[in-house]
DNA sequence: AATGAATGAGCTTTCATTCAT
DNA sequence: TATGAATGAAAGCTCATTCAT
C-alpha cells in the first residue's frame, strides 16, 4: 500500500482506534524514557502522528496518562480473570492461577513493569491514578481473600489470620515485580513466579505440596 | 530572631550543613509533589534559601536528587544495621530484626515511602539511582541470604531452596511497603510488619512459633 | 489592518519566511547591541513574534547565529559576483569591480559592518563561524589571486610576487572596513573605496592610471 | 618557598600588582574563550585568586575589561614608539619601523590578536572601548600621516593624496592582522609583515626599492 | 585585603496547549 | 478530523555582584 493510501486510511479511522494508538505510543515512550521525560512530541512521533493530535483526542496530557493507566489496569484485570476462569475450580488452583497470571509472558514484560512502577511512583500525588488502579485491583484482593478463607477453613490452618495471609500473598507478588525492576540482571520472570509459588506452599502446605 | 540576624546566621554556614538542608528540603518537596512536579524553586522555598544556592552547592538538579537518594539509602542502611546489631545474636532474631527495621517509626513514614517509590519509579531510566540504591541494598540481601542459609541448615527445612527463600522474604517486605503506599487508608505500619513476620513464621515454623 | 487580521496572517506562514524574518531581526539586534548583549527576547521582540518561535524554527540560539552569518556571507558573495559579472571582461575592470563591490550601498552599511566585526571578534572561538565565512570567502580570494596573476603577466610587473600582492589587496579592503567601524565619524564609504582603488593603482600603475 | 609563604606574600602585595595580575588573567581567558564566554570565575581561577577579588579591585567587570584594553593599547603604543625611536631618523625608515612594529614577536601573538578582535567586535556598542583605543591609536595615525607627507614631498609623488595614502597604509596593516586571525593556518607573522612592506614599496618606490 | 557563600535578575530552552487552515 | 506553526509560562542554570567574616 503506497504511503498516501496509508495516509488516507488513517484519516478515516474512528476515534477509538486513534485513541488506542496514542495509548500504545504513550506506553512505549513511558517505558523507554520514564514518566517525567516523556513528552507529547515523543508520543506522537512514536505513533507516527502529528503533534496536535493528542489534544484533539484527549483533554490533556493528564487525560492521556489516565487512559494509559486504565488500559494497563484493565489488561491486567482481564489477564488474571482469564487465568482464574481457566483453572480447575478448586481454591488452590484458582489462587495459584491468580499468582501465575502476573508472570504471564504478555503481562510481565519489561515495558509494562516499568510503566507500572512509573505510575506507582506517582500514585501518592495523583489521586486519579490511585483510583484507576484500585478500581480494578480491589477485586483481585477480594478474590485472594476469599480463596485464602476457603483454604484456611478447608486445611484447618488454625493459626492463620485470613486478612494477614491475603495481604502477605499480595505483597509477595507485588514485591516480586519490584525485584524484577530493581535487579533486572539476575531476575527472571519464571524464577520469581516460582518464588511466589514457593511462598504459597509455605502458607498452605497441605494444598501445595512440594 | 529578627530577619537580619537570621541573615547573618545563614551566611558562611559550612557547605555540608547547607547541602543537608537542601537534601531535607528536596525530600520534603518530592514527598509532597512527587518527582516530576518538584522544581528547584519549591526546594529553595522550602529551605528558605535563594534560588541560586542549589547550583552553588550541587552541580545540577540531578546531583541534588542523587544526594537525596543517597541520604535515604544510607539512612535505611544504618537503620537495619542498628536493629541487626542490637538483636540477640541468633539467626532468627537477626532476620526478624532486619525485617522489623523496615517498619521503624523513623523510616517507615509516609514521606519517606513516597520518596522511595518516586525513585523506584524512575530507577529504570536513571542508572545512577539504581547504582546508589544497590550500593546499600545489596548488603541487606546478602545478609538475609546468609541468615536463611543458617536457619535452613539449623532447622532441617530440606525442601527450602536458599536463594528462593531469601528472594521471597525480600519481596514480601518490599511488597508490604508498596501496599502501604497504594492503600494508605487501611494500611498500617505495624500491621504490615506483622504480615511480614507471619510470613517468616511460615517459612521457618520451628524458629518462629506462633 | 486590525490586530487579529495580522494575527491571522502570521499563522501558518511557510517556515522559510519565518526563518528569514528571524535572521533579519537577529541582524538588527546584533548590529545595535552587539553579540554578547543580544538575547532571544530582543530578537523576537524586534520580529514581533513570540518567545518560543526561535527554538521552533532553529535548534538553538547558536543555530540562529550560524544562519545569520550564513545569510550575510551569502549576500556578500552574491554582491561581488554580480559586480564581477557586470564588469567589462578585462582583469583590471574585474579586480576593480570586486573591490568596489565591498563598498556598495546595500552591503557597506553601518549595520552590516558592525555585525561582520561582531562575528570576526568571535571567529577564533567558534570554528563554525570561520567555516561558514571561509566557505564563501575563499572563492573571492582565489579570484583576486587569479586576476593579480593575469595583471602581473600582462603588465610585466616582474618585481611583484603574486600571492603577496593578492594578500595585500585583500588586506586593504578588509582594513578599510575596520577603519569604517573604528572611525565612524570621519570615515565615509566612498572615501574608503577610493583608498582601495588608489592602492590598486599603485600596484598596477599601467592598468590603473590616475 | 612553601605554599603558605607564597600565600602570605600575595596577601601583602600592593593593589597595582593585583590589578595587573587580573588584567593578565583576563587577557588569557578572553584569548582562549572569547569575550562573551569569559566569566569572572575563569579570570580569577586563571589568576589563582578568590572569586570575590575582582569586584574588590575593579568597580565592575566592565571596568576590568576597560583596563585590559587599556593595557593592550598602551603596550601597542609603547612598542611602535620604541621601534620608531630606534629607527634611523629618516621618514622612510621611520614609516617602515611603525609598520614592522606591529609584527613584533611580543605584540603579534595569537593571544593578543584574538583579544584585539574581540574588542573591535564590540567597539561599536561600547563607546568606552573606542575611546580607549583611539586615545592611543590616533597618535599613530597622525605620525603615519606626517611621514607620508614628508615622503610625498621628498619623492615628488605628485599623484598621491596624503590622507588617502596614510589611510591605505593603516588599512593594510589592520587588514593584515585580520587575515592572521581569519586564516590562522596559512598565515604567518613575518609573511604578512612583508606583505605590508611590499605595499609601502608600491606607494613610495623611490624610498623602498625592492 | 581577601575570601567564598549567598543572592537574584535574567538567560536559553522546553513543552502542553491553542488555533487557523 | 488532522495538521503543525505559534504561544507563553515556567523550568534549570549562569554569573556579576554583594557582604559577613
Amino acid at each position: 500500500m503506497p504511503a498516501n493510501e496509508l495516509q488516507k486510511k488513517r484519516r478515516n479511522e474512528p476515534s477509538a482506534v486513534r485513541r488506542l494508538q496514542l495509548i500504545m505510543a504513550a506506553l512505549d515512550s513511558i517505558s523507554k524514557r520514564g514518566f517525567s521525560d516523556t513528552t507529547l512530541k515523543h508520543v506522537t512521533e512514536t505513533a507516527n502522528l502529528s503533534h496536535g493530535v493528542v489534544n484533539y483526542h484527549f483533554d490533556s496530557k493528564e487525560a492521556l496518562y489516565d487512559a494509559t493507566l486504565g488500559f494497563l489496569a484493565r489488561e491486567h484485570y482481564e489477564n488474571w480473570l482469564h487465568y482464574y476462569e481457566a483453572a480447575e475450580p478448586t481454591a488452590a488452583h484458582r489462587l495459584s492461577a491468580i499468582i501465575r497470571a502476573d508472570f504471564d509472558k504478555s503481562i510481565c514484560t519489561h515495558k509494562r513493569l516499568s510503566v507500572w512502577f512509573a505510575f506507582w511512583g506517582q500514585a501518592k500525588y495523583r489521586p486519579n491514578y490511585l483510583k484507576i488502579h484500585n478500581k480494578y485491583d480491589n477485586e483481585r484482593y477480594d478474590r485472594i481473600l476469599e480463596l485464602c478463607r476457603e483454604l484456611i477453613t478447608d486445611g484447618g490452618y488454625d493459626d492463620l489470620e485470613v486478612e494477614r495471609t491475603a495481604r502477605a500473598i499480595e505483597a509477595i507478588s507485588d514485591g516480586a515485580w519490584l525485584s524484577l525492576i530493581l535487579y533486572p540482571k539476575d531476575a527472571d520472570r519464571r524464577e520469581f513466579r516460582d518464588v511466589c509459588l514457593l511462598s504459597l506452599s509455605r502458607f498452605f502446605p497441605k494444598h501445595f505440596p512440594i
